[in-house]
RNA sequence: CGCGGGGUAGAGCAGUCUGGUAGCUCGUCGGGCUCAUAACCCGAAGGUCAGGAGUUCAAAUCUCCUCCCCGCCA
């Protein structure tokens, strides 16, 4: 069983931002989820590095495209490094190997009838990139995204016959899983209803760009090339780059995440164009939402732009990721507030479930020779922890199942809750200052310490950093990057006698004296 | 203009399809405990469910109207 899911291509206009994080860590997640489960997952991310808007950036920076790309490229994969993401891939655009598999993509799209020449007269966005509908005669319009002048067009360019896919297309929306969430699906189905139009996929007088094999002068549009680079980024770096080699690969893709603005390419455009060139269907396309900040969008020229740099900086992995996916449901837009952030984090993390630990570990220790007691019935699947791990665990498995990423993380929180509240029933610190309460008082123990066991398991895909702490701290080895996770999550595995080390907290509390 | 989503406690959301004590998380306040990262456990306060009209024994939920936010229309 393969698994392949892509993150957008990164546009390199810009340094990343958190938008670029939030996906990038979204699908991470779900990446590490499928691995965890044995699946044989590709996780491709990268940069779309052409148009015209890349190549006056560069100019405004005196630089050459190529020097900026290979920048802000650097810099993206820095900022995953960082991030620990686990991406398998990261193809750039401008890989020489992409070129070959374009113009192969393109010979088949031609080959199949559907590139036709034709004129392209309108008001042009250089930073959308995109031809706007705006009247031929309309006085200086600007673009209603950017508030930047369009730009007049007039010029002979290659078209795609997008129109010719109508009934494809709309039958491929009408699948009930290919759009996801549910609420952006009808946006889309209202565009193509209206009509599916040819889209240019050309450009002369764009010099940064690939080469129109046979059509001198043109070069492609950034969309056309951009998306294939989905396809460039499975085939092996040492071989020939052949799309006859995509379905070894793991081609077609089960999953594209991306941002909601580009749903229409994706869901539209994108499944096109394969069609065309006989290549099988991405499986879903997921549209997340966007962020604000603290009730407001996030600009430059607001001046409240969150840098993920920062956030790593001051906060680091865990609390970023745990809030974005435990705090907003994937899909929705949600808001970056801090006073939330810090709340849930210290709470969540430091408290509820680091603290658990902490406790637990300290009474084990002192009172059970540094190591995690022996236990009698608290190994029994009925024990009442057992019974709250296993539904932890269902809830998780199917909230990753789902991309609910939230549903996830509140079953594993629930479970550290179930464990503190067991503790402050039992209350083994009075019950060890009573004659022969000792066999019980270490039973509720290796109880509680078996659930910490599978709180750390079960954040592995969401954090895997303090899962890795919280195992540490257990004294146990640390979980495999491949699996098998599934088969430690049986209850009582947590080896009785086992020495425990010192406690030190896994999850600092965020004390942020400044704004982010 | 058209289409779509939304307006529920200080904040973020669920509940609306299939009318009938308005629920969750965080924050706030009070109590308990003392193993632990000023932590953990228990409890409480806090809402004219955007506004208006209607249907109904009964409306956050159904109907109509108004206001406000946000998104889509290459």
């Amino acid at each position: 069983m393969t698994y392949t899911l892509t993150t957008p291509l990164y546009y390199v206009n810009d340094k990343p931002h958190l938008g670029s994080a939030y996906t990038t860590l979204a699908c991470d997640a779900l990446a590490r989820f499928h691995r965890l489960c044995g699946e044989q997952v590709t996780f491709v991310t990268g940069c779309d590095e052409h148009g015209q808007k890349i190549q006056r950036t560069a100019e405004a920076a005196a630089v050459s495209p190529q020097q900026h790309c290979d920048a802000i490229s650097r810099s993206y994969q820095d900022l995953w490094d960082r991030w620990q993401i686990s991406h398998d891939a990261f193809i750039r655009t401008t890989d020489p190997r992409h070129q070959q598999i374009v113009n192969q993509f393109f010979a088949r799209v031609e080959a199949s009838g559907d590139v036709i020449e034709g004129r392209q007269q309108g008001w042009y966005c250089v930073a959308c990139e995109e031809f706007k509908d705006d009247a031929p005669e309309a006085d200086a319009p600007q673009c209603p995204i950017h508030q930047r002048p369009l730009e007049w067009r007039d010029e002979v360019n290659l078209f795609f016959r997008l129109s010719r896919y109508q009934k494809e297309i709309e039958a491929l929306i009408q699948r009930p899983d290919f759009i996801l969430p549910i609420s952006r699906r009808r946006e889309v189905e209202n565009f193509v209803a209206q009509g599916l139009r040819d889209f240019s996929i050309s450009r002369r007088h764009v010099p940064w760009g690939l080469p129109v094999p046979g059509h001198d002068g043109h070069t492609f549009y950034v969309w056309f090339d951009a998306l294939l680079g989905y396809l460039t980024a499975l085939l092996p770096a040492d071989a020939p780059a052949e799309l006859e080699q995509l379905a070894a690969h793991g081609w077609p893709a089960q999953l594209h995440v991306i941002g909601k603005d580009i749903l229409r390419f994706h869901a539209v455009y994108w499944p096109a164009m394969l069609m065309s060139a006989g290549l099988p269907l991405p499986e879903r396309v997921f549209g997340h939402g966007f962020l604000t900040r603290e009730g407001q969008k996030m600009g430059k020229s607001l001046g409240n732009v969150l840098d993920p740099d920062v956030l790593l900086e001051r906060c680091g992995r865990d609390a970023v990721r745990w809030y974005l996916l435990r705090d907003i449901p994937f899909g929705d837009d949600g808001d970056f507030q801090q006073q939330r952030f810090t709340d849930l984090v210290n709470n969540d993390l430091a408290n509820t479930i680091g603290n658990l630990l902490n406790r637990t570990s300290s009474m084990a220790r002192r009172w059970f020779d540094d190591s995690v007691p022996s236990a009698a019935g608290a190994r029994d699947s009925s024990h009442p922890l057992a019974v709250a791990a296993e539904q932890a665990r269902t809830d998780v498995i199917a909230g990753f199942e789902a991309m609910d990423f939230r549903r996830a993380a509140e079953a594993t929180l629930q479970l550290a809750i179930s464990a503190n509240g067991f503790l402050n029933d039992q209350a083994p610190w009075s019950r060890m200052k009573q004659d022969g309460q000792r066999d019980a008082v270490a039973d509720d123990l290796y109880a509680v310490l078996e659930a910490t066991r599978w709180i750390a398991l079960l954040l592995a895909p969401l954090l895997p950093d303090l899962s890795a702490r919280m195992l540490d701290q257990l004294g146990l080895p640390p979980l495999p990057p491949g699996g098998p996770w599934l088969p430690l999550l049986s209850w009582g595995q947590l080896p009785p006698a086992a020495p425990l080390p010192e406690p030190t907290p896994v999850m600092a509390r965020l004390e942020l004296e400044t704004p982010l």
